[in-house]
RNA sequence: GCGCUCGUAGCUCAGCUGGAUAGAGCGCCGGACUUCGAAUCCGUAGGUCGAAGGUUCGAAUCCUUCCGGGCGCACCA
């Protein structure tokens, strides 16, 4: 909405620029480019073009040009409403707000909500890989902020037009699988989550931990894992039959957990199943020539070309590696679902690991190795450090959704509203969530970020709950105009009331919602949605607190701000929805 | 040691890919509810943008060097 005004004027004032330059200069050559920018304040107007480029070439002092061009352009009969001014080196361009609001209006009313989305990716299919857990332990922070990520980001491709496919990869085998399970035959006593009450992912963690206190004991606990690993890997009636029993334990309450935090799959895929797979690649890749044998017998690859070290890709027994196992995953994954591109949703410590995977595929011929996309995210720390299980320092994923939709129920006892919300509990949950969400993504998805517990238990300031908010008391409104105001609700919208500056910026940010979903999509950046997103409410919530809406002076003018406020309304649930953040009618 | 990455207010983060006086939240201090939801709003204080050079009309942003954090550099996943 916005970049199409925008291009607009773009276009006027680069075409008055060549007029100028050769009529005044003879100059027939194009031009530099010119640049669009937003001026620093709104008082300075709405669209700025910057005129240093053209100093030297057209013998002109920026300011001076800048007079020029706006005399030049006032004089065209057909030129774009709105007001042109000239503050120093800069040529700005003041929109006419009243009709950006008033095809706004028709716009919102009209897609709703799919206001914002648009058809860059129309056609493509994109696969994401994300969570990806393994079976031995409960959710931890660290995946919440990848389950977060990979959420939203297959939703704002989806606002981008993509056809999106969410795969997860459970990693239900290895040694540390068996760590967990020789520890429960030693000390279980058949405990099960039944018999016990603990949710099924925390018992095996529970053994997971036991495990590792017992190896401190016995020097030969690593070893007997291993064991383990080889009966497993033998198809051991016995360690297979416990191994079903405890995975199966620990994905019922993965379920449990994805089922409460929104998070949903396409696609599961099984590393027990997995992991042979890609052998017979890497073997291909050596009769091609791509790869190499040593004396030993192991296979590998050069990655000089990509200036990296040498990388094993078979052991000399001939078993797979995790690399291995993951060339033959993707191999799999295009065959199952052919994709225009696939993103992997994995912390930044593997970037080498994905550099390797992709160089790997390119060799061995698979030309969509170039479609594939790692989309690397920084660690979570706290306050004082790195977690660390060892120290207990880790942030367990349940526990965290628990406390705080404790801390949300609290919050509406207290304010008095069990009785005007509809489901106490339910609201209870999603205002967590939303907290939560909005916490984890409102960070630059590459940098690391600190999680600080107190403040992310925190309802004000730059906080989910804090957008929640502004949709619940949008919704309150409307739902008292629409009772009480049928006469005023028969007028129709006229834009040219809303003249206050707050009216003018609300209406900007609203255009400029669709550029911001194009640009999360292209740059895979959830972030860039919160920002927006905050920018807006805090508009609405200044502009709400100092003007009357149902009280206005005159029904035409009610009439206008709703319209304004209905219009808030729908961009916020449409980006809750990328996000992660549910919408309440009321909290 | 090599590679990648980050360093912006006391803390947590933005900064539109080189432009105008570097912005928010939290915290601190001080204000605003007989009015549409105070989970809100308004104001004060707080910065040599890690350091030094360089490129440019113009640098938090690009280049070089240095300092300081993080992550990799497994026949673990």
């Amino acid at each position: 909405m916005l970049s199409a005004v925008r291009e607009k004027w773009k276009t006027l004032v680069e075409e008055q620029l060549a007029l100028y330059a050769k009529s005044v200069m003879g100059i027939e050559e194009p031009l530099a480019p010119l640049a669009v920018q937003i001026p620093p304040k709104p008082e300075l107007g709405d669209i700025a073009f910057p005129l240093f480029a053209y100093a030297k070439v057209l013998r002109s002092a920026p300011p001076l040009l800048a007079q020029q061009l706006k005399t030049q352009i006032e004089k065209l009969d057909d030129r774009p409403s709105g007001d042109l001014l000239v503050a120093g080196p800069y040529l700005n361009v003041r929109i006419d707000i009243a009709s950006l609001a008033t095809s706004l209006s028709e716009v919102v009313g009209r897609e709703r909500e799919r206001y914002g989305t648009n058809a860059t990716l129309s056609d493509k299919r994109v696969m994401i890989e994300f969570s990806c857990p393994n079976t031995n332990k409960p959710l931890h922070l660290g995946h919440m902020r990848n389950d977060s990520l990979g959420e939203s980001v297959a939703a704002i491709l989806k606002a981008n037009g993509a056809m999106v496919r969410k795969v997860n990869l459970i990693n239900n085998r290895g040694v540390h699988i068996c760590k967990s399970m020789l520890a429960y035959q030693k000390f279980g006593n058949h405990e099960t989550p039944d018999s016990t009450g603990i949710k099924g992912d925390h018992l095996v963690g529970n053994y997971y931990v036991k495990f590792a206190a017992w190896a401190k004991e016995d020097p030969t606990a690593e070893e007997q894992a291993q064991e383990m690993l080889r009966k497993w890997e033998a198809g051991d009636p016995e360690t297979i039959a416990l191994w079903e029993l405890m995975n199966g334990w620990t994905l019922d309450g993965l379920a449990q957990s994805y089922a409460k935090m929104g998070i949903s799959f396409d696609a599961y895929y099984y590393e027990s199943q997995t992991y042979r797979y890609g052998k017979d690649e890497i073997l291909k890749g050596l009769e091609n020539g791509v790869f190499y044998r040593q004396e030993d017998g192991s296979v590998w690859v050069d990655l000089e070309s990509i200036k990296l070290d040498k990388k094993v890709l078979l052991r000399k027994d001939g078993t797979s590696l995790y690399m291995t196992q993951d060339v033959g995953t993707a191999i799999m994954r295009h065959k199952d679902w052919p994709f225009d591109s696939l993103i992997y949703v994995v912390a930044s410590e593997q970037q080498y690991h994905f550099k390797v995977l992709f160089h790997v595929l390119g060799l061995l011929g698979y030309e969509w190795a170039k479609d594939l996309h790692h989309l690397s995210y920084g660690m979570v720390n706290l306050p004082e450090g790195k977690m660390k299980s060892r120290e207990g320092t880790v942030v367990d994923a349940d526990e965290l959704v628990d406390t705080l939709t404790s801390l949300a129920r609290a919050e509406i006892k207290e304010k008095e509203r069990e009785e005007l919300v509809d489901d106490v509990e339910k609201t209870s949950q999603s205002i967590a969530l939303g907290a939560l969400n909005y916490y984890l993504l409102q960070v630059t998805p590459t940098k690391d970020m600190i999680f600080n517990p107190k403040e992310s238990i925190s309802f004000n300031g730059n906080t989910g709950p804090y957008l929640q908010y502004m949709g619940a008391r949008i919704s309150s409104m409307l739902r008292k105009y629409e009772a009480e105001y049928a006469e005023v609700a028969k007028l129709g919208f006229d834009s040219s009331l809303l003249t206050l500056f707050d009216e003018r910026e609300l209406i900007k940010q609203i255009a400029l919602y669709p550029e911001v979903v194009a640009k999360a999509g292209a740059e895979y950046d959830p972030s860039l949605l919160c920002t927006y997103l905050y920018d807006l409410s805090k508009l609405f919530s200044r502009w709400y607190h100092d003007n009357p809406v149902l009280k206005a002076a005159t029904p035409a003018l009610v009439r206008s701000r709703i319209e304004l406020a209905s219009m808030v309304l729908q961009v916020l649930k449409n980006a809750f929805s990328l996000i992660g953040v549910p919408f309440l009618a009321s909290m």
